[in-house]
DNA sequence: ACACTTTTTTCACAGGCCGGTCACGCACTC
DNA sequence: GAGTGCGTGACCGGCCTGTGAAAAAAGTGT
């Protein structure tokens, strides 16, 4: 459906991405992600840069009309966040934008104290 | 029909495959598999590094169709990280990626909570 | 052809992992 | 400080995997 990239290898700073393989490498390392955690990766880095609505993101990965109250996206960046951090610590990937949705923008390294932007 | 690697000796890690002897040698030790534990294993080592489905090593290794309820390349597998423990303990060879298959990748040793730098 | 061994396939059960939800507490905006 | 948004640990049902063991098939020697 992602039909633009679809089975096309993804990049952007560390990350990598091998849909037709299932296969994500940060740092060259492999996340090991589950179906639905690759799926809105893939949502995310399609969109990399731009701020996108929890909308967006759950009628994309899981294919289904939005509730306001499902939190599932939510839970799923968290679980994200978790991985990339292992796989590649000190950097940040994906950006809380409060009361908006989350934007993907890989960022180099992280320096010690600096506050959120 | 695997032309790229058929005949030619395959290595990965400590692993050693020499197809035309039927034998595979682990850390030098030969693991003593069977027919269709060799050829797994083969099918395995020419994908390494990538997810690859139950359905696409069923293909390649019995060369019939896959029928989803069958768990022989489960079974297989099974025997296989059984004898490669054996012959290399302490060495992952083969990953399960649940939902998707297995990949093969040799990893030096298992170090449990340190992270890699 | 027969008996025996080895390998392959099937089966069934136990346990693990994933997806989805909830609830609590903190974060953020105004 | 009030009100809403967000992060996250915990939990549960259901499907996925690992695996021993039985059954079937294939191989081996006489």
């Amino acid at each position: 459906m992602e039909a633009a990239t679809d089975g096309r290898i993804l990049r952007a700073g560390e990350l990598e991405i091998r849909p037709e393989e299932f296969l994500a490498l940060a740092d060259g390392r492999p996340l090991n992600l589950t179906a639905r955690e690759l799926e809105l990766l893939k949502a995310l880095m399609e969109r990399a840069g731009r701020i996108v609505s929890r909308e967006e993101l759950y009628v994309s990965v899981w294919g289904e009309p939005y509730r306001k109250s499902d939190r599932s996206v939510d839970v799923y960046v968290g679980k994200l966040r978790q991985k990339l951090e292992e796989a590649a610590p000190h950097h940040r990937f994906i950006h809380t934008h409060f009361g908006f949705g989350y934007r993907f923008s890989p960022q180099p390294a992280e320096r010690s104290f600096t506050r959120l932007s």
